[in-house]
DNA sequence: ATTGATATTGCAATCGATTGCAAAAAGTCA
DNA sequence: TGACTTTTTGCAATCGATTGCAATATCAAT
């Protein structure tokens, strides 16, 4: 009934051969070391004895410790399900396990738990959590540590990363939206320290100049529905006359939508709104969200496919895969009103 | 630059004095069997190496890992983010950290997971896939390993659990809606091998009955969006009367309403819709979405909360906890149409 | 100064698996 | 049969931290 753990020993005194044969013969790769039918003893044994490998000695002894760190900014913003999906998926696979961590924004917190995976010796990290300018990387790489950065990345290319292409994405948007008639269209930006925030920003304003335009950009103070009303509620004070608004992200988005539903603005009749990301269900809020979709769970999957290759490889070879993202075309973004046009 | 791990002995060497020294001197709970100065000498020269210790090597002594395994069925639906944020935060609160799984529904899989996890000798387990009548609940008491259900409890109660009040959920919602005037109310079931699907049925029976109504159950193949959608269907096709539906989940309640703009239904108007879970985002989808509310995040905590002190007590005491839920009342319910009344 | 108590420190085993090296066993060939 | 391979197995160290026990140092009291 307890716990009734069996070791290598046991299964050598059962067998009358010494502990060091018993792991020869349990180790594919040694195996042949072993006369067969001995082999053949030891297994049935094992498997007797329902035997379960200890990796906590066997790592000690080999110095790894098969555990990946997964840092996440905030577990509850749903992008990140389908991202740790594909990690988990691809790590599993590869006979690693993640420990996730919800480490929030903040630097100093961020090593806490990272020096908490150290000391259990992860063998690699997966970053998502990365500000342009991070001082988590400078720390992990000092230390020798294998990362790779997810969803974000860095302004130096200190690291591998694997990350959406931003300046497409708003190209898409953008593209999108003056092809609808739209020219007075503003941007609300996510948190420019991020990659995200800021590159998308630039996507923006690089995608209307080719239109030959300008576009007003805010910047929200974070990536949740609070930041983008916030955002939003600033923009539409200042300016009067926006028939389009281009949100970094799908929350910040559903912020928009809250304040011009608050201000009895309609989506899309009066005002037209794009996001990024394509979280789960944006599909089926009212309306249904025009967006730039990113594939969350492939990201997820290549960074971990990366992160395995690296630690085998050992090489610090430094690789960044920019994935397409796609524009989903929904209920939010209409034909500009006539009545705009005046 | 690259990774000078530090252990005890180079330590010890620094300082000219014995490894088990050192030892003590960096254990708060044995600093006291060491000269105040030597103490001193040591916490500075471990300092000044930048020391981390081997938690690995610690724990095969101690025989622990400090890992808790987190099994989920589907990392990519939406209730379970803020599960796993609560575990995160309380099992980083008391030093453990958690591994999460992607299990899926297969108890085979499962069990190939906690297979895995029990050779990294993981100290406990949460489990938030579990069946009526689980094999892997089994698997695990064999082997002595501490085991908590969330958000799904067993048929029998062979362990501690932590999961919402399903019959008062269902009593919530059935409320509701008789006192909008609904008479003809269906019921889309989870599976009903999962307590959440069975209890909620049960519950649904018994609300309904209370009021001395009887509807039409039908039970959807799983708790997705299309299930949701098909169970919706079926029950359509079969019944004409329905004026409204309570759905096990949100996520079937999103089929639901797929199904009915299909039909050309509205929603409240021609069919009221009540929810489960109250999962992220509900309350912007179209119509805002009528739910049982569950505290997804304390439930986390407390799963987190009771393995943590089981594992410390060591005594195998079965609590169940029992959350209660809350009617969040949105858009997706009205009173009933007159005409329906005929 | 001697005894006894107490405070510090060191020694060595331990957790369980892995592996280089050497010993023993088995097989080959002249 | 002896010399020489080749196969199979055992020995013992190792990974890094922990801890019971023993040894030494310190101090107080007589």
């Amino acid at each position: 009934m307890n716990r009734p753990i069996t070791t290598i020993k046991q299964i050598a005194d059962a067998t009358g051969v010494h502990p060091s044969t018993v792991s020869r013969a349990l180790d594919p790769k040694k195996r042949h070391l072993v006369a067969d039918d001995v082999a053949k003893r030891i297994v049935a044994q094992a498997e007797a004895l329902d035997y379960q490998p200890n990796r906590l000695a066997a790592n000690l002894r080999l110095g790894r410790s098969d555990l990946i760190g997964v840092l996440l900014p905030d577990i509850a913003n749903p992008v990140f399900a389908p991202i740790l999906g594909g990690i988990a998926e691809v790590l599993s696979a590869q006979g690693y396990a993640p420990i996730v961590a919800d480490a929030g924004n903040a630097s100093s917190q961020q090593i806490c738990f990272v020096e908490r995976l150290l000391s259990q010796r992860v063998d690699g990290l997966i970053l998502a959590t990365v500000s342009q300018d991070d001082e988590l990387v400078g720390f992990c790489i000092q230390r020798g540590l294998p990362v790779i950065l997810v969803n974000r990345s860095e302004a130096r290319d200190r690291v591998s990363s694997v990350v959406s292409d931003d300046d497409m994405g708003m190209r898409l948007a953008v593209d999108h939206l003056v092809g609808l008639g739209h020219r007075r269209i503003a941007h609300v930006a996510g948190p420019l320290s991020t990659s995200t925030g800021a590159l998308r920003r630039d996507g923006f304003e690089r995608a209307m100049l080719h239109h030959d335009l300008r576009g007003v950009v805010r910047e929200a103070t974070g990536y949740t529905r609070e930041a983008g009303a916030q955002a939003a509620q600033h923009l539409l004070a200042a300016t009067h006359d926006v028939t389009a608004i281009v949100a970094a992200n799908d929350l910040l988005a559903l912020g928009v939508l809250d304040v011009l539903k608050q201000r009895g603005l309609r989506c899309p009749e009066d005002i037209s709104l794009v996001g990024h990301n394509d979280m789960p269900l944006m599909d089926v809020v009212s309306p249904p969200l025009t967006t730039v979709r990113i594939e969350h769970r492939e990201m997820g999957r290549i960074a971990a496919k990366m992160l395995a290759e690296r630690i085998k490889s050992g090489s610090p070879e430094i690789r960044h895969v920019v994935l397409r993202p796609e524009l989903v075309v929904r209920g939010s973004t209409a034909f500009r009103a006539v009545e705009a046009d005046a």
